[in-house]
DNA sequence: AATATCACG
DNA sequence: ACGTACGTGATATTT
């Protein structure tokens, strides 16, 4: 007796799309997870149960159009994701590379055709096992030819049912199940059953008067609520079991012993294998069949160079010259010291032979090897790739080398590619986008460099750097032009590198004298604040220790606590408002918490970052936040305090160098205006071409007042709800922010939504449009997915949809303040001015100007800033000047 | 290494 | 019934 798997393709590859990570994709950006999932159950069924045959079904409704369908059926499920239909076709593919046929007939869907070879299965006394996920299939089972081995969930989590397991699962015997099904309703399939008739009821009507016809007869018999829904539902319960009764009439015609396992195309299963990177499965699979698959060929290539070290200024120019005329850029392995100077350079030299000159420090001091260097890295020459071109640029400078022969920088075509990443390591870049893998040497390996005399293994390192480089430089471009981002690429973030670069270096000037005076003082009202808190308290304790804290107000002085973390009831400044007036110890907290805060991040903290010449260097992170902002370490100098007068303070501590003035110039709500814009809102854009106070505006809309009586409160919750909106914030929320009730902020929210009523049904379109693609976008390119909007935990995927409408609001944001960025800085180097970048935070730029180009520098800031997109709405600019930061403040 | 808190846009 | 605003980075405490 022969046994046959017959698969449901379409409920199993639904399972598996919904069971893993969208973000399984191969290194083009394909998703697989599905077509995985699919794939991985089928082999797992093949070991498993070891069929003889094999045939999988898919649906093929009629063609409709989309006038045709009713109102109803449009609004039953949510469309099937776009990143789900493209993997249909990819299943499909792997079908026939495995030689198991796929039937689809038109008008028939894939229970009616699993239906049909099941009983002509068993007729012609084989056993067939139907695998889905759709319970529909269950009145098929008969034993004991037929059995249902039904997908619980996920990929691996199945019951095999016979007729006993039909019944225990369901009540009912197979052949009554479609009744009961009509009965009860399928809330999967949104078929609505008979209000009132759950499993239980349905069940046990069923059982008592074995179908529909004895039950409609007794109706009389049930309870009157029972009986009213019976007689009301009975057309619905009658239409139900004709949609329920599987057709087993589908013109399946194709030859049983095609349906035979056990022979693939191999070739094929190579070739799609490799090109979906289902390198497991295909072992997998190789395991199962009699005769082992050969090796792929996409078996991770490991790559080793071949170090070419340079003794001499002359071998060194003799290597550099020639490779002038390659038509490729240069690629570059490098690896600097803490001050940002070059250890070592690597040149790679020969693609085939994987030959990499490398040149040591001293070498690099050379004026002709400087020279020679200099044709690969000024505009013009051939230019080069490198990884973290931000850092080597500083190197390159040192040496009076200019950086504009950039062409790719590895990480930053990474992060272009996939921001959500969060580390790019070359090692991991070569793997993910070539298949291929570096020799390393062990200190390598451990993340130490070797400084000492070992220096060989850190120059074999970077000259692997350069191999890697030169493997990904061309994958990654092409990658890059695929998904239309050549732009973002060459004219923003590339650009952007060399600013940056330059901004690290310089710094930004501080007081010291002032930071101290600063910090001391704080240091001294910390010490006075905690004295009085351990006074108010009774007792002496760590206030910086939340749980110690905790100890004292909630257990010993028993004050309410207000909200819980994971750890025990929170401490937070929001929780300790809520009960200031319970104790005078609550009072004295916050303030010490402002000031502790003041005194260990900013006075201590900075004064620790800043270097000899009383300037502040931090890092400016290029490829770190997933919207495409930029962001500060070491220190963090986006979030110097402002909002607080004592805080602010230390904003006089940040000034220019001596003779100059700073120049701050901010954008004026410029994520309201990037609303705005992607929304299209009549209300919305006319509120800021008239150039009114926005927040007065939106409120006197929202609160159905005149403009000029719009009240502070009226103006503050205006600014709450506009900002609350661009991260997808709800009642609950702004109800907190705003202290009044979820209803009340409820209907704040409906007059806002009634007043810019596009700019609801753009957050909506965002949230659909980003199912189905699986990611967001700017309209600059810049993407960002957002795998977990299909994610099976309801409260992910909320967050997910949060992070679907605020990517577009604050990535836009984003391209628009680099693209100013980098005019500014491009404008400063066309005016030879000596004025300069310093400082950048999101949508605010600082220079320091020269005394004599104030004029100049502000109306060229204003120009490039307000002129960086071209909005339905202005770009409105703040201009300030001042000697500290503080002060140049508008 | 994880958690809580808080600074900024 | 549950949870509830996006994006960062630094500090101090606790595990």
């Amino acid at each position: 007796m022969a046994k046959v798997l017959l698969l449901d393709g379409n409920s199993l590859t639904y399972r598996a799309f919904f069971a893993l990570p969208t973000d399984m994709a191969t290194a083009s950006g394909q998703v697989t997870n599905a077509v995985f999932g699919f794939t991985s159950m089928l082999l797992n069924l093949i070991k498993d149960q070891n069929p003889d045959g094999i045939v999988v079904a898919f649906d093929r409704p009629e063609p409709t159009f989309r006038h045709e369908m009713l109102p109803e059926y449009k609004a039953q499920r949510d469309p099937t994701p776009e990143l789900l239909i493209q993997q249909f076709e990819l299943v499909r593919e792997v079908l026939a590379a495995l030689k198991v046929p796929a039937v689809d007939l038109v008008g028939f869907e894939a229970d009616d055709v699993l239906a049909t070879i099941a009983t002509e299965v068993a007729e012609a006394g084989d056993e067939a096992i139907i695998v889905t996920g759709d319970r529909d299939i269950y009145q098929m089972v008969r034993d004991p030819l037929i059995k249902v081995l039904y997908n619980r969930r996920g990929v691996s989590d199945y019951s095999l049912y016979d007729e006993a397991g039909i019944a225990e699962r369901t009540g009912v015997t197979p052949d009554l199940y479609p009744q009961y099904a009509a009965l009860r309703g399928d809330p999967s399939d949104n078929l609505p059953g008979v209000p009132g008739v759950g499993e239980k009821t349905a069940a046990k009507l069923i059982n008592a008067y074995g179908g529909l016809d004895g039950i409609f007869e007794h109706a009389d018999e049930q309870t009157p609520k029972l009986r009213q829904n019976l007689i009301e539902f009975e057309d619905r319960a009658r239409r139900n079991v004709d949609a329920m009764v599987l057709r087993k009439d589908a013109p399946v015609d194709f030859d049983r012993s095609s349906s035979d396992w056990g022979v693939v195309d191999v070739k094929e299963v190579q070739r799609l294998f490799e090109l979906l990177e289902f390198n497991s499965l295909y072992e997998r699979l190789s395991d199962i069949l009699d005769d082992a698959l050969p090796t792929l060929d996409s078996e991770t290539a490991v790559l080793e160079a071949e170090l070419i070290h340079a003794t001499s200024p002359e071998e060194c120019i003799a290597a550099l010259i020639p490779m002038k005329e390659q038509s490729q850029p240069l690629s570059l392995g490098w690896i600097a010291d803490d001050d940002g100077s070059l250890i070592a350079l690597a040149v790679l030299q020969n693609v085939e032979t994987a030959e990499v000159l490398v040149i040591e420090h001293a070498l690099l001091e050379d004026n002709d090897v400087i020279a020679a260097l200099s044709s690969f890295t000024a505009y013009g020459g051939i230019g080069f790739d490198a990884h973290n071109a931000k850092e080597l640029t500083r190197g390159l400078r040192q040496l009076g080398l200019v950086e504009e022969g950039l062409r790719v920088d590895t990480a930053i075509a990474a992060y272009l590619l996939d921001p959500t990443g969060g580390r790019y390591v070359l090692d991991d870049l070569l793997m993910r986008y070539c298949r291929e893998e570096l020799v390393r040497s062990e200190t390598a390996n451990a993340g130490q460099l070797d400084l000492g005399g070992g220096g060989d293994n850190l120059f074999l390192d970077i000259a692997r750097d350069a191999l890697a480089v030169s493997r990904l430089a061309p994958t990654m471009l092409k990658l890059i032009d695929e998904r239309s981002m050549t732009w973002l690429y060459e004219e923003l973030e590339r650009p952007l590198i060399s600013v940056l670069s330059r901004m690290e270096d310089i710094g930004v000037g501080v007081d010291v004298k002032e930071l101290t005076r600063m910090r001391d003082h704080l240091v001294s009202e910390v010490q006075r604040l905690e004295t009085a808190i351990h006074g108010l308290a009774g007792r002496e304790f760590n206030v910086n220790s939340t749980k110690q804290l905790r100890e004292v107000l909630f257990d010993e002085l028993e004050l309410t606590p207000q909200k819980k973390t994971k750890t025990g009831y929170s401490t937070d400044a929001a929780s300790l408002e809520k009960i200031r007036d319970q104790h005078e110890v609550v009072g004295v907290l916050l303030e010490y918490r402002e000031v502790e805060k003041l005194r260990s991040t900013y006075g201590q903290g900075l004064l620790e970052v800043t270097d000899e010449d009383d300037r502040i260097r931090a890092t400016f992170n290029q490829t770190v936040a997933r919207t495409g902002r930029l962001s500060s370490e070491d220190p963090n100098l986006h979030n110097i305090p402002v909002r607080t007068p004592l805080g602010r303070e230390f904003r006089k501590a940040f000034v220019p160098q001596s003779g100059y003035d700073f120049l701050v110039a901010d954008y004026n709500q410029i994520e309201l205006r990037v609303i705005a814009h992607l929304a299209e809102d009549p209300g919305l854009i006319e509120a800021f071409e008239t150039g009114q106070d926005i927040h007065n505006t939106t409120a006197a809309s929202i609160f159905g007042v005149d403009l000029e009586k719009v009240n502070f409160e009226q103006r503050s919750r205006a600014k709450m709800v506009s900002y609350g909106l661009a991260y997808g914030m709800e009642a609950y929320g702004l109800g907190q922010r705003l202290g009044i009730g979820t209803s009340e902020a409820s209907e704040i929210l409906d007059s806002y939504f009634e007043a810019f009523p596009a700019v609801r049904s753009f957050m909506d379109d965002v949230v659909n449009k980003t199912k189905e693609v699986g990611y967001t976008e700017t309209i600059f390119g810049r993407r960002r997915p957002i795998p977990d909007l299909v994610a099976p935990n309801f409260r992910v995927r909320q967050a997910a949809e949060r992070q679907a409408m605020n990517a577009p609001i604050q990535g836009l944001a984003a391209d628009i303040f680099k693209i100013a960025l980098v005019g500014i800085d491009r404008s400063l180097t066309e005016m030879k001015a000596q004025s300069r970048l310093v400082l950048q935070v999101h949508d605010e730029v600082i220079l320091e100007v020269h005394p004599d180009e104030h004029q100049d520098v502000q109306q060229m800031t204003v120009e490039q800033m307000s002129g960086a997109a071209d909005l339905r709405v202005p770009l409105e600019v703040n201009l300030a000047t001042g000697p500290t930061w503080a002060q140049a403040k508008a």
